[in-house]
DNA sequence: TTGCAGATGCGAATGATTTGCAAATCGGAA
DNA sequence: TTCCGATTTGCAAATCATTCGCATCTGCAA
């Protein structure tokens, strides 16, 4: 039902409870990163298992965050948290500033930026995270004629 | 006393009060980004020309930030704030996770980026935020893994 | 089945930031 | 220079996401 969390909750060593395979299954339904209050509002909405609390949200999502199963960032411009499934395939997002639609780019410009630092200032880097914003082909083609040919990924 | 901030402000169509002023050279003497909070306790430190209240200081920094004279960014890891003159020159942060100083670096990884971001998926970038987070020279060098926290940054 | 370390629920605390409102101040007009 | 109205400020209280304290509950190893 939940589906193999158990497993995967036994090999990482943590205790399987209703609450964990509950946020771990609707995180993997996700599309794109949500909030700890979203999975909160997504659980009442189902029915059946009972609820969660949202303190145990958040306790469970940081479970999750240290054991590297899920991934948390914080969102441009607003200061709340996003947190989404690591699927380990280093993605970047790209918001748009019209519709909010965020997309997903594979690939990291920063390999040669990180290696750069450690020469140049010795900084050994633990990790980044990298926000771009702008207009998404489908905005800028129907606020201005410039737009080109669109292509939505998700 | 202030600089020519005045002549600044007029330009930018904004009234030039005795908090802003006061503000904005203190931002001006800043060799790294600081919260609120800590601009704040700065004005306070400086005898003379009376204080300048809490939220004040972040009401003059978001008219500051509109204008564009001053930038805003969210520390990694922390849920607040850090300000800087924005001197057009486009640095990044490297923020070291255990003594929280904050570096800059010059350049910029992401140019070829924007441009893939373009062509594949005809996304327009507006502009980008990069945080690069780990561990300074110094730090490693003390091998303090829990850091010696210095509040740089409040 | 039982014992208990670890997990949860609940409400209250936190900490950064924002807001409502009355009083103070800026700066153009007289 | 003085006056006046629009802006800005100070202060305290409100927000909002997130965390914490603690009593109770629950996985799960024995």
């Amino acid at each position: 039902m939940y589906g193999d969390s158990k497993e995967l909750f036994d090999r990482l060593g943590i205790r399987s409870t209703r609450q964990r395979k509950r946020v771990y299954a609707l995180m993997l339904e996700q599309k794109e990163p949500v909030t700890a209050e979203r999975i909160y509002r997504l659980l009442h909405g189902k029915e059946g298992d009972g609820t969660v609390n949202l303190s145990t949200v958040y306790r469970v999502l940081e479970l999750f965050v240290n054991k590297e199963i899920v991934l948390k960032s914080m969102i441009a411009k607003e200061n709340k948290a996003v947190y989404e499934i690591n699927d380990m395939s280093h993605k970047h997002h790209v918001t748009c500033l019209s519709c909010r639609k965020v997309f997903f780019v594979e690939g990291c410009p920063l390999r040669d930026f990180e290696e750069k630092l450690l020469e140049q200032l010795d900084f050994q880097v633990a990790g980044h995270q990298l926000e771009v914003y702008g207009y998404c082909a489908e905005c800028r083609k129907s606020q201005n004629g410039s737009g080109q040919d669109k292509n939505v990924l998700s």
